[in-house]
DNA sequence: TCCTTTGTTTTGTCCTGGACAAATAGTACT
DNA sequence: AGTACTATTTGTCCAGGACAAAACAAAGGA
């Protein structure tokens, strides 16, 4: 077999796992422990590299490496997701409509995906199209990638064709005038923008400015950008996969970079756990985005 | 001055500067010296993360490290892009149109800018317009992000509103069945989709059937979307700002990966100066990208 | 039985300082 | 002016130590 081995930078990119990390395991755990080049650098064959993703994959869900790591391979790819907390059965509503919607993705049919959700969008109108469709499909792809039976790579058509969906709604609202001018982006290593996309939705119906700056915006370019647009408001996103430990700081290293006037919100699943912060607003669902709005208007009539 | 001050990861991030190097910079040349917070970790106050990027950008143009640093701030903001080799002065066609997108952009004017752009669509075509308009412009943008008159800022939503408008258009035109099977997106580590983008107007004009991952796929998953997609040709897009040095091995690698029966093409500006390599296509230009299709049809007719 | 508090283990990240090869610049020679 | 060769610059890797925050387990109290 012809591997011709990873080095330890090519791992990293590939798994998420720091080359920190990847060295500290093989000093505590024994594992992975890489052929050498010629050179003494490390070289991973393509099996620990497939081996590391899928223990990234689990402790993603909850589960130690430690422990993964003394499981033998066969358990390992068996391992269910193993949430913490309160699991809500995800919300019962109209779930036959979403796991066709499912089915489609897994099936490949980007076309058939396509149409179904132009119909429901015609059907449902775009605020319950983002509420009713587009949120808890998200949640359930991530629900399906976290019990394996979503690839990654189904997980990238979905988000694809979705952002394009929503994208063309969109652009096919008015452009807002009267409301809170609203910069919507991510931080760096944030790279989720279906969030942004549904908030951006939601604003965007309520009249507000949005002023969309894609994802990963270092914090010295945010404030920046909120100087030069002159925002009322700066709107960030943070999926689940985020690092939740590291939301609290930079929500207040943000606060502080930013403009006094520009206040900072903050939504997504990954701020669920985020205990409140002095200056930032936590926004925990769509429908708190749109009360938001709301009272913006009524503290700024 | 309360200057919180940056740990190390976080300077990683807004300025893509690794921590190894941030090390080794203050170990030789002396700069960036941070701070030390109560345990002795690093911490650096937002002045010399702004220097840090400002000499990140001025090394993307070519500039060294080691005389950048010894250069005081003021010349070094005054500091003009040593492009290498031929840089011809942009092609001269329609400079004065696309010069009024730009305008737009740096005018924060979202709505005249995307207006804008719709009308050059519906006057060119498609292929005109991405040809025409979007290459163009793109590299307009590249250029003056390089010499200091772009933000980052506007560069993200330069980008944000260009690839809406891409996007509807592609999702116009009806889906390809009779051409290849080509499976767009990029490696972990380039984020920039433009390209991809402009490559899928074009191949999808042609009729070929494209299906879109969006972009940072870890190359083993490229490899089993290949397979799962029975893709014909995987095409991949680098931009300037990737690190050239590691591309050769990146397409090597997923060469070695990707099933015998799937087509590499690699594509974008990044690719330039790229020599050749065995089981790779190169795709320089826009218009290689359909003769490519063009011979592949020949090839498997 | 459940919840809170306290101790213990696990785990990621940071540190120093050394080494080396690839890329780039500089120099001599045809 | 081009070409071959040498010197410098520069990014990345390595080892192994240290430590604090998070996760867990145990003990205590309502």
């Amino acid at each position: 077999m012809n591997t011709p081995g990873f080095n330890i930078a090519a791992v990293e990119r590939d798994t998420g796992l720091s080359k920190d990390v990847l060295r500290v395991w093989e000093r505590r755990y024994g594992f992975p422990v890489p052929e050498r080049d010629s050179h003494g650098e490390r070289l991973y064959p393509a099996e620990q590299v497939t081996r590391l993703r899928l223990i990234k994959r689990l402790m993603d869900q909850g589960h130690r490496p430690g422990k993964l790591i003394a499981t033998p391979a066969e358990e390992l790819s068996a391992l269910a997701p193993r949430r913490s907390g309160q699991m809500e059965p995800t919300a019962q509503s109209d779930t036959s409509g979403l796991a066709e919607l499912l089915t489609l993705i897994k099936q490949h049919d980007a076309t058939a995906y396509l149409q179904a959700m132009q119909q429901r969008l015609a059907r449902q109108g775009l605020q319950r199209f983002v509420q009713d469709t587009i949120a808890p499909l998200t949640r359930r792809v991530g629900e399906a990638w976290e019990d394996g039976s979503f690839e990654v790579f189904e997980e990238h058509l979905f988000t694809e064709l979705t952002k394009r969906v929503l994208r063309q709604a969109i652009a096919t609202l008015p452009p807002g005038v009267r409301g809170p001018r609203v910069l919507l982006t991510s931080v760096p290593d944030e790279q989720h923008i279906l969030g942004l996309l549904m908030a951006e939705a939601i604003f965007a119906l309520e009249g507000a400015e949005c002023i969309p700056l894609g994802t990963q915006m270092p914090l010295l370019e945010i404030r920046r950008a909120a100087e030069a647009h002159q925002a009322d408001i700066v709107a960030l996103s943070f999926s689940v996969a985020f690092p939740q430990r590291q939301i609290p700081a930079l929500l207040q290293q943000l606060r502080e970079v930013l403009p006094a006037s520009a206040e900072l919100w903050a939504g997504g699943s990954g701020i669920a756990r985020i205990s409140p912060l002095p200056g930032v607003r936590l926004l925990g669902t769509l429908e708190r985005a749109i009360s938001a709005i709301e009272e913006w208007r009524a503290a700024h009539a």
